[in-house]
DNA sequence: GCGGAGAATTGGTCTGACAATAAGATCAGC
DNA sequence: GCTGATCTTATTGTCAGACCAATTCTCCGC
């Protein structure tokens, strides 16, 4: 089980973050050239090394360009990013509605217009998660599969982003350890492993709205599961 | 027969291009321990700092880590698609797909309970776009910021997340860079602003509905600029 | 105005140094 | 012999200053 990795603040990668956030909010623009490096060492209040490695780093990227002599060119914004770390936690009521809006809606879509491929998939993940129930073991691996596999059935791709993204926004906020499956959390685990079933088959039934009134209760019974521990 | 650019070999560039290629035939494994700076820097025959550039590169493409007093340790083996993964975005229709569920819902759930001080935001972000078209410039800023201030009004800050990721996913993909609105362009942008007033006024009477269908015709014929364009 | 030579600028690299951290070694105590 | 704390060493992260080569700017002659 992943214990938060305790990061020490390694100057470069904030130097890489704000240069991406100067970006990405047109403060620089592709084609612009950047401050000097030297410049930038000021601004930052640090040294050349640090603001150098940023920008090689970027420049791996492919976000900006290094010429001898020349200075650094801006090529492209930097991909959109929908990242956890850089979230300081959210209202468990905000990521459940927003788990709703998205999954339901996910889940409907599945039902409407996967493929035996698709069934196959998310029928392995609906047993991967059994078995690790089963064994008594949950590092929530198996959960996140099984909804990122329903997410990618729906053969859109942001889909499949925003539903990894909400899950990680959820469960690392909360249960970032369970330890063991203590008392009560067993029967929890069987539970939403008969709803991952029960939703797979309202899936391979093409029966799109139990399908999504079975994922609206799982995840408001997630999040009061959440609420109570 | 286009003359291929003689590139003045960067040192660090080549560090890269080597440790990717020793990961990549096994010579390190994921969990490996890489030789020390010092040691890479003798095996490079070059100084520490190309070394160091090197690898900080590859530590934000996730295939090192660098651990303070530690070493530099193989996190996964550089497959050849991530660069292209990390270029290419995210079909055009996945991306309005997404932000028509969740902009549309968005829309409706302000409409239903937004109080004076969002109407007050989010009229401000109105005519702040609309000063940004009559002055003939568009930069998005104003755009992004209409969502994001519905978002918000929804005092979800999920949906503020997502919201702006969409954004991000779709104009950071395509217009880049809109210089002078050029031709077609101003007509679009008076029909946006347009389109924004329209859904104001909608949410500030309260009609969900209304506001829901304003905002999915927005989006939609959004996205139909972008595949004509 | 134009072209070209020289000066200033700038990225790329080197060297040496120091602090902070992590990991290994040592040792006291039982 | 084992445990736990302490000390030592190794390593990264950063700094400062310097030099080189490529580029860019400037200014001068024409």
């Amino acid at each position: 089980m992943p214990i938060t990795p305790v990061r020490s603040p390694k100057l470069y990668l904030l130097i890489v973050e704000q240069l991406k956030q100067l970006i990405q909010r047109g403060e620089y623009r592709p084609g612009d050239r950047l401050p000097t490096e030297r410049e930038l060492a000021q601004l930052f209040q640090v040294s050349r090394a640090p603001v150098r490695e940023a920008l090689v780093a970027l420049e791996l990227l492919d976000i900006v360009e290094g010429r001898v002599g020349g200075g650094w060119f801006v090529r492209r914004a930097p991909d959109a990013s929908l990242d956890v770390a850089a979230v300081q936690g959210r209202p468990p009521s905000d990521i459940l509605h927003a788990r709703v809006l998205v999954e339901c809606a996910v889940v409907e879509q599945v039902a409407r217009q996967c493929d035996e491929d698709d069934l196959d998939a998310l029928r392995r993940a609906v047993e991967a998660f059994e078995a690790e129930v089963e064994r008594g073991e949950y590092h929530g691996d198996a959960d996140r599969l099984f909804h990122l596999t329903l997410a990618r059935a729906s053969g859109n791709t942001v889909f499949a982003d925003l539903v990894g993204y909400l899950w990680d926004l959820q469960n690392g906020q909360f249960f970032q350890r369970v330890e063991g499956m203590s008392g009560t959390a067993r029967p929890r685990m069987e539970r939403y492993a008969a709803e991952h079933r029960a939703m797979f088959e309202a899936v391979a039934t093409r029966d799109a709205s139990r399908a999504r009134e079975a994922m609206r209760r799982h995840l408001e019974g997630v999040y009061q599961d959440l609420l109570d521990s």
